[in-house]
This record gives structure tokens, C-alpha cells and sequence, in this order.
DNA sequence: TCCACGTTTCAACTGCTCATGAATCATTGA
DNA sequence: TCAATGATTCATGAGCAGTTGAAACGTGGA
């Protein structure tokens, strides 16, 4: 994955309500969920929850799918996993200290990275 | 990692000049870089890059440590690595598909990800 | 054909992010 | 003490992101 895709994703993923939503069809698979569905489930008006679903869309976080009526969106795995990716590859270089905190899952509580005490 | 604090650290990582920061930094390990030296590097004005360092540092991906007249930065392996874990962990529930993208080290053109063809 | 439904688009407004240059602060050496 | 250096803060302005509600669009059923 390029810079400016990668920066596009990360714009696209840091807002609340767009995180919340990759979370919601994260685990649906290619199925993935109707609009009208995701905007009751995340309480969002219709024309808001399409303004953020464009916005993942544009980002290839998501894909959408026409239906009858309906529009059902599901993620686009391979485009999430080459964002991860770039960070962990691309920007991190693959830095052993912070794929340790991946493996782990861990969280920013590690005062194993400070040897140097005096 | 909380949401709050991953979102911090999205928004904080989706800037051009910041990645590029971090992609700067992220080699050097604790020692770091001196704010003048990162400034010529990337051809920042100090009051730009000053602003860019403070908004890393307040997501928590980079550390800052004065040294006489000099204040050092360097990458906080465990905020950068706690963001990664949590689209990986949090977000993306470990995803199958995700996953493998991410040992790929892929970008998103993959078509395997498509069994259903009809 | 007409209406209802699901979804997107549009215009307007607000607030935030970013860039710029000047001013300020802290530290060092003369 | 004073000047020079390294770094941050401030005020300003431009532009973008996000929210809202109304309007428009496409589709399917009566």
C-alpha cells in the first residue's frame, strides 16, 4: 500500500463514529449490514451515516453492495489488513519493540523499553 | 488501549508530515533526534515542526528529553504498537482475512479473499 | 401510474486542523 | 550581563471535516 492510500485509510479510521461502524461489520464478513440497518444500530441519522460510509468507501476500508432497496455495506479486508500493514511494515520497519506490543495485544503500560535508568 | 486514545493516535498518524516523522524517528530507537536536526531533515519550519512533535507526543507516539539546549525525540514503541494492537485486537477482532494481509505484509490487491464468484 | 421506502446529495453552518511569521522563553558561552 | 542559539507559543487566516435538515433519486409494491 502506497503513502497516500495508507493516509487516507487513517484519516478515514480516526473518527468515532467511523470506527464504530468498522467495528459493527467487522465480524459479518462479505454479508456485511443494509444502511438503514447500521443507521438504527449506531443511532445515526441517515444522511450523516452516509456522509461517514462514502468517506470509508473512498478510504477501501468498505465495499458496497446493491441489493433490491437496499445497499448493504461489508468490510474490505484487504484493504484494513494493508493499513496495518503499512503501519507496522512500512512505518514501523517492523521495530521489534512495538511488534512485541502487537503480539502481546498489550497496551502503552510497558516500562520494559526504558533500560537506561540512571 | 482505549478508544479515546487509539483515535488520539489515528488522528495524530494521519498527517503526511507526521508519518513522515515517525518513519524518521522510528529507526534511531530511544536515542532519538534533536528538534533542529529533524527540522532540516524533513524542511520543516521550527514553529510547524514544533507543532507536529507536540500532537505525537500528546497521542502518545513519541517521547521528548532535553538535553542542554537540545530536546530530543524519539518513538514510544508502546503507544505505536498499543494503536497497531488495538485496529488489530479491538477493531478488527483478528480478523481472518485482516490477519493475513497484515503477515503478508500485502497491499490491498488481493483477490483470494473472493470464493464467491457466480 | 402512484406512493412509500431506503438511500444519497445538497446547501448552510460550525468548529477544527494546518501553515505562517513574529514574539517569547530557556540555555549556553563570551 | 549580554548576545546567540534552540525550541516553543501566539495570533492570524485559509481550508477542510463534520452535522443538520431538506430535497432528490431509484426501486418495488399497490
Amino acid at each position: 500500500m502506497e503513502k497516500p492510500q495508507a493516509l487516507a485509510a487513517l484519516s478515514a479510521l480516526a473518527n468515532d463514529a467511523r470506527l464504530d461502524l468498522m467495528r459493527l461489520l467487522m465480524p459479518l464478513g462479505d454479508q456485511g449490514l443494509a444502511a438503514g440497518e447500521i443507521s438504527r444500530v449506531l443511532g445515526l441519522s441517515s444522511s450523516r451515516l452516509s456522509f461517514h460510509l462514502s468517506a470509508l468507501e473512498q478510504a477501501g476500508l468498505i465495499r458496497s453492495r446493491k441489493l433490491a432497496r437496499n445497499v448493504f455495506y461489508s468490510v474490505d479486508a484487504a484493504g484494513m489488513g494493508g493499513t496495518i500493514s503499512f503501519l507496522l511494515n512500512d512505518c514501523c520497519m517492523e521495530h521489534p519493540e512495538v511488534l512485541a506490543c502487537c503480539r502481546r495485544g498489550d497496551s502503552a503500560k510497558s516500562t520494559v523499553t526504558e533500560p537506561q535508568g540512571s
